[in-house]
DNA sequence: TATTGTCAACGAAAATCTTCGTACTTATTT
DNA sequence: AAATAAGTACGAAGATTTTCGTTGACAATA
């Protein structure tokens, strides 16, 4: 349970993760409005996500307020890395070049995003050389 | 369970697939010896996934021989774009390059698989004017 | 033919995830 | 003060996943 080793967050979870992202430190109220134009959850649904999100370390609350105050434990990056990384493992062996091929078909990627795919790659090689 | 929406498989029933990928048709021997190296699962295990892949239509096999012989439905690369094309969504909302920046972060990517980054892109890019 | 080995089928336990209902507590309003 | 509203805690049901053990069929072999 401890935070060395971040746990993988469920579907569930990383609804709730991008809400705190997005907003911010937030009560329960809070997460479950913002949640509801996309899914339609109860209220005690969503405060037992994050009762169990935080006994697993993946958020803190702050229960100087009646309405308990949650936040993530790691920041957005951190879990999008992970996340993203397990693919990269589970899924391509570790190969970024199989990830994008896998990324980039069947879908219509933009002139924008293809050119910031570039600037990406510049990025990242003069960082490393 | 129709074979329109091929539904995403579960992290074992992806180990299973792979070595199908890898090694084409194969007995439910095949699979648990080539999976023996990486996992150590017992045989009825591995039996009884295929079982159930071949129900969700993941799967079928040929039950012509005694050991049935089982292989995907779908061709790798069309399950591997369904893999990162829901990460795509739930993470990183669609945005290629959000997931590339989290995808070369915290790893070091060689000069090679830059290359090849880059080289994909250009090919993709000619492709689509 | 009797024994031993190989296989599929089935059921089911254990773990994890998802979703709420109910009960209890503490404010707020009438 | 009584009634209503807004919260948390807890338990638990249902769904899904993961993992095997057991049984029975069939084949190979001693």
């Amino acid at each position: 349970m401890s935070n060395e080793h971040p746990q993988k967050p469920t579907a569930s979870e990383l609804e709730i993760l991008r809400v705190l992202w997005e907003r911010g430190p937030s009560t329960v109220r809070d997460v479950h409005e913002a949640l509801r134009e996309k899914k339609d959850l109860g209220y005690t649904t969503v405060l037992k996500l994050l009762q169990i999100m935080t006994a697993k370390g993946t958020v803190r609350r702050n229960e100087e307020q009646r309405a308990h105050v949650y936040e993530a434990c790691q920041p957005a990056t951190e879990t999008k890395r992970q996340l993203v990384g397990d693919v990269l493992q589970r899924v391509f062996e570790g190969s970024a070049s199989e990830l994008m091929i896998h990324a980039l078909e069947g879908r219509r990627t933009s002139k924008e995003e293809l050119h910031e795919l570039r600037r990406l790659l510049d990025e990242y090689e003069g960082r490393n050389r």
